[in-house]
DNA sequence: CTGAAAGCGCTAACAA
DNA sequence: TTGTTAGCGCTTTCAG
């Protein structure tokens, strides 16, 4: 709110008759103000349509309630939902929320942290733990408070909640390892600046590894779109080896294979399995459905906004906040034959 | 940024030995400062990891360079890809993006606007047109810059980029009847505060009854998710008349509306006809693929965030700013049958 | 329970 | 070119 003709404390004060002190008691302290005294200020500020002043506050207070969360992403279904009960824990606790956004670069995220910190954001969610040296000098030095989603360690100097991306990839991996498959393909999003991405593509490595007889044809990077998808797709159908089966670390890739070999005439999982990642919408709504794994979205934004607001708190107990671990279930659809 | 110890423009000043105004000079007129002094003042302010206080800057300046949204709710994807084509925008311009959500609810909305303008937002980006008159009166009161998306209105006191919903609905509506139907069944949103819901609604009317043989059999209101959406297709095929074809304000609605009918076992569009409304990736992805009202969702983000950046521009030309009208085609895919 | 007043960090006239 | 100073709007002791 802008404007020279924005109401101040001292235009309530003087419609009400007392000091600005006893409104701005009056808001952020109800009970200190006798009944009376309340109701009327309560009219005035109302009929003014005042609303404190953010800078004043801040300056006086030295806290802005405001916290920062910089995505990849909102187009990816998966970080918006995420973002979503975020935003949600954080407007109960009258926190308002910052957003940038990374586009998946560390540049970029460095860029935004630099200003939403200077918008006055009093902590920030991140994805992800691994970034360069700089950022992470940067979150060091000025001691900010925050917490990384979207992954899980517990040795490390940032609080995390989330889920070891590396043990997903493995998992999901194995499953389909038990299903009888042996030659497998990776459609996965861009390692560089994506511990998501590159943990995923270890865990599944991890998994093949452990079983001499399976192998990986074929890796593809790309990065998030249906059509990206179908291209790695592509590729991966032109070399000699074929697949029995395509692991692909989000479920917009899968969809964007599934959507391509719809195209090519071939049938899944008949002709070839393919596996997702994320459990967004697209995943239960796909022909046949997509076997995936679930990330567990809300759960991880509400809980990095529990943290991050004890984080902030100026008056918190001194108890150790723990990094938090979730499980991700395998959600079993169509996508995945047994061979 | 917070903390105590913090370094403030008095800091600074006392180690380069100058005036405060010197290094806020430095700051924001680097010119207005002799070359030697300024190269010291830098190298203090390096040292010190200095960074403007915010509150105090908004304090001085009364703005923030912050524009706040306020959508539904960022986890249907048509806002979310509004949103995040909107966030890029400002990020360009060095604007900053606080975010709250109504979830499709007056109240929560208002609180969320008067939220997000005392956290210091310049502007803001509203879903909608239709909105209680005290919301109405404040955003007028206090002369709030913001603009309207997903909507259009010509004259209004608002600026509004966005396209005409009844119209939309209305023209979908033609164009199923154009397919030969004449029993229709509606699954809308809750038309309640959300005037989207609503003027579909009434263009979908507009079109039957410009055409006496066809006639509407039920209107369902539900909420925005696959459930409910199956829920309300429940209750439409229960009644005597069947229709033939669906409309349905959303494309969530509307796949939700074709999950059941796989259930039900009936065919789309072979038993049953079904549209949707947004073209989000879902409606591409489904089998058949949806039939829909394409939604310009980034571009309507981009070009509000144009608009509002004008609009809150303090030494902006006063050219009249515009509302923008953008058209909504019809992508045909394989969910409406010709009878 | 209420008021007076200091001061948070910054900017912008105005003076020098 | 630089310094002085008066606020911006709010919160918070400290008195009354």
């Amino acid at each position: 709110m802008r404007g020279t003709n924005r109401p101040s404390l001292k235009d309530v004060a003087a419609i009400v008759g007392v000091s600005t002190a006893s409104i701005s008691r009056c808001i952020n302290n109800p009970q200190k103000v006798a009944e009376p005294t309340r109701l009327r200020i309560k009219k005035a500020i109302e009929s003014l349509g005042y609303v404190p002043h953010f800078g004043g506050r801040a300056l006086a207070i030295n806290r802005t309630n405001t916290i920062g969360a910089i995505i990849p992403s909102m187009e990816n279904a998966v970080f918006a939902s995420g973002l979503q009960a975020f935003q949600e824990a954080l407007s109960h606790a009258k926190v308002t929320l910052l957003v940038g956004s990374s586009n998946y670069n560390a540049t970029q995220e460095y860029d935004q942290i630099r200003s939403l910190l200077s918008q006055g954001a009093d902590g920030l969610l991140l994805i992800g733990k691994d970034r360069p040296k700089n950022t992470q000098d940067f979150l060091e030095r000025n001691s900010v408070p925050h917490v990384l989603a979207w992954c899980f360690a517990e040795h490390m100097s940032s609080l995390t909640v989330g889920f070891d991306n590396r043990k997903s990839g493995q998992k999901i991996t194995k499953h389909v390892i038990e299903h009888g498959h042996r030659k497998l393909a990776v459609i996965a999003g861009l390692r560089e600046g994506n511990d998501r991405a590159h943990e995923r593509i270890l865990g599944i490595e991890d998994a093949v590894k452990a079983n001499p007889t399976v192998e990986i044809v074929a890796i593809e990077e790309c990065k998030y779109s249906f059509n990206e998808a179908g291209a790695a797709l592509d590729r991966i159908l032109a070399i000699e080896k074929s697949p029995t089966a395509i692991i692909c670390s989000s479920d917009v890739l899968a969809v964007g294979a599934m959507l391509r070999t719809k195209d090519l005439g071939l049938r899944v999982p008949d002709d070839l399995s393919i596996t997702g990642f994320d459990d967004i919408n697209l995943a239960r709504v796909v022909t046949p459905g997509l076997t995936t794994v679930r990330v567990p979205q809300q759960e991880m934004g509400r809980k990095a906004a529990v943290i991050l607001l004890d984080l902030i708190n100026p008056n918190r107990s001194n108890a150790e906040l723990q990094s938090i671990e979730l499980t991700t279930p395998i959600i079993t659809r169509g996508t995945l034959a047994y061979l």
